[in-house]
DNA sequence: TGCCTGTATGGTAACGATACCATATACTCA
DNA sequence: TGAGTATATGGTATCGTTACCATACAGGCA
């Protein structure tokens, strides 16, 4: 409400030049102790704040950083990208602008407006599932980062999960516990308009392969298939695979929620996890890992991982010239009792 | 990366005044159509964008929001209200800047600080769960709105869950569908630190005695219980509800995670939902809500219209002067089929 | 004809902070 | 002693935009 306080004002208090108060404000040499100690008093008087707008226009830098969503909710813990990002933007004193795309070309174009209108030093485009995108505006209209998705060309760095990490983490994690015939209910994306295969079950597929491969076991096609993720079909899998003439000894599944579902169906089976069948799952979905009994093994996704990834990739290559990135970022097991070391 | 075109550029390659560029771009009177036609073109040619620096530093308002959160997750679908605040935001033309409090008073003054220093017109301090707050800051330095959170003195505006409206829309529901005999499984909140009673578990409690009360059903203590929201605890609820003498027909469980619990358990008594026991939960988390067979009935918490509300009432409020207003928002059902019309 | 009003146009002073330049004093050293 | 350097200080142009003021011309009307 008070009328705002200048440097104007702060140097007629303390009764010195205008660029004696600046200098006190940014620290520069050459200002006696006895004005100093009378700027630093008037602004603590005045209850002085500088104007960001006018430094700015000065020429500094904007402080500023754009957070650009495409807003398909699917894992709720995606958010914690934004986490991530805002947590190593305030590290280097920077402001994180937020606009959701809204899935609509046009609105995104006048959100990378807005922020380019308040000149964003850099801009993080962050998709809800990892899958490739198109960038809604051109590229050279400011630095930009995406993560949890990327463009088909590379054109531009990017930070994603590393899918085949946690997959073979999780099947690794069963192989260790002893298991030697492991199910696998991957997901299938039935969503439409989704361009070409999805990274998550492509990814997470090659590290279940590679794990058994590297432990010796043979793959096993029956023992691996695809949900449409639907409750039913969740299900119909699990007693797919325990019905098999030799069932397996333990269910990776595609993530928490198919996990749920193998849950219930091993229990009318009257089958204990992990005694008869160990179970893990994937997203670590806290709310629900946490609230299975036995609290679920799971992988987690690296969302607030790559938030800050994207952050500081972006503050890196303000200075240096760094050719465009690809990075993925490892998947960590989240160890609870639904596997039995 | 080209260096920035400001009017004075638009003007020479117009061959106008900076003045007549000005009037074009906010559409005052008083400009020629031929001049207009000239002016347009150069910003097109010249791919100009106007600095929202320098309007603000001439003093437009910066057409920015503050949005601060006390970042403790608990229901991830919280950050909802960042949608809705920002998508409030944007039909009025504003940006959001978010900040994570961090938990600690300190960050929390300096985030603060640094929306000040960038003029928002006003603040949104959200809470990632229903409860009191204390401020981190003076009120007076920003028009503030609390979102999922209030002060005990309500001496700010503050937009929260109608906790009341849910505990009765919850029984109402059961009431409805023929029940009679209603068990409550209440969350108990263990949490230290937290200053008095939880609005969620009084609220809830109070609306589901009111509703019992309007259906003519006496209020039978035995029926209420609290968990410490352990999967352990959960179940033994559960178990305790339903080896009372006279066991209930449906359970009103405090959140979808206690509901995930008591499937498991009315599933181990061998009791089908919604045919024995119907069962509702509450909090909507539509991983668990969608995932559970049958797909359960739940209470939605109204996150993504807190944030609506908040920034709509920082935008009335900045013409007329309101008083402080508490608002409580209804939370919906969402009908699923673990309760059978 | 002379005056008023409506239209059209551009120059320039702000907004708040900073960088550059000019000036001033106190030392140091040849 | 005089020149040179380090320290201290303030005036002012500047960043990009808009508001205000001044100016100019056309047409309407008494």
């Amino acid at each position: 409400m008070s009328a705002k306080v200048t440097i104007k004002e702060i140097a007629k208090h303390a009764q010195v030049g205008t660029t004696t108060v600046s200098r006190v404000l940014n620290s520069h040499p050459y200002v006696s102790a006895e004005k100093r100690r009378r700027v630093m008093e008037a602004i603590k008087a005045l209850d002085y704040h500088p104007s960001q707008t006018a430094r700015h226009l000065r020429g500094s830098p904007s402080g500023l950083l754009g957070f650009l969503t495409d807003d398909v909710a699917t894992t709720p813990y995606a958010v914690d990208i934004i986490r991530g990002a805002q947590q190593v933007a305030w590290e280097h004193s920077m402001v994180l602008l937020v606009a959701d795309s809204g899935r609509n070309r046009q609105s995104a174009e006048a959100a990378v407006d807005v922020f380019l209108e308040r000149e964003v030093e850099g801009i993080v485009y962050a998709a809800m599932y990892h899958r490739p995108v198109e960038l809604p505006y051109d590229l050279e209209r400011a630095p930009t980062v995406l993560a949890n998705c990327f463009l088909e060309d590379r054109r531009s760095p990017s930070v994603v999960p590393d899918e085949f990490d946690g997959g073979y983490t999780a099947t690794e994690t069963l192989l260790k516990a002893g298991h030697r015939r492991i199910g696998f209910i991957n997901l299938w994306e039935a969503r439409v308009g989704i361009p070409s295969p999805m990274p998550a079950i492509n990814g997470r597929l090659r590290g279940y392969r590679q794990a058994l491969q590297d432990y010796g076991i043979p793959f096993d096609a029956a023992l691996v298939r695809f949900t449409n993720q639907s409750p039913a079909d969740n299900d119909h899998h699990t007693h797919g695979l325990m019905s098999l003439s030799e069932p397996p000894t333990a269910i990776f599944c595609g993530n928490d929620k198919v996990a749920m579902t193998c849950y219930s169906a091993l229990a009318e089976l009257n089958l204990h996890i992990p005694q008869d069948v160990a179970v893990i799952g994937f997203d670590n979905i806290v709310d629900i890992a946490e609230g299975l009994l036995p609290a679920l093994t799971t992988i987690q996704l690296p969302h607030y991982e790559m938030g800050k990834w994207a952050v500081q990739y972006l503050m890196d290559s303000q200075n240096s010239d760094l050719k465009p990135l690809q990075r993925r970022l490892p998947c960590p097991l989240v160890p609870r009792d639904s596997v039995q070391l």
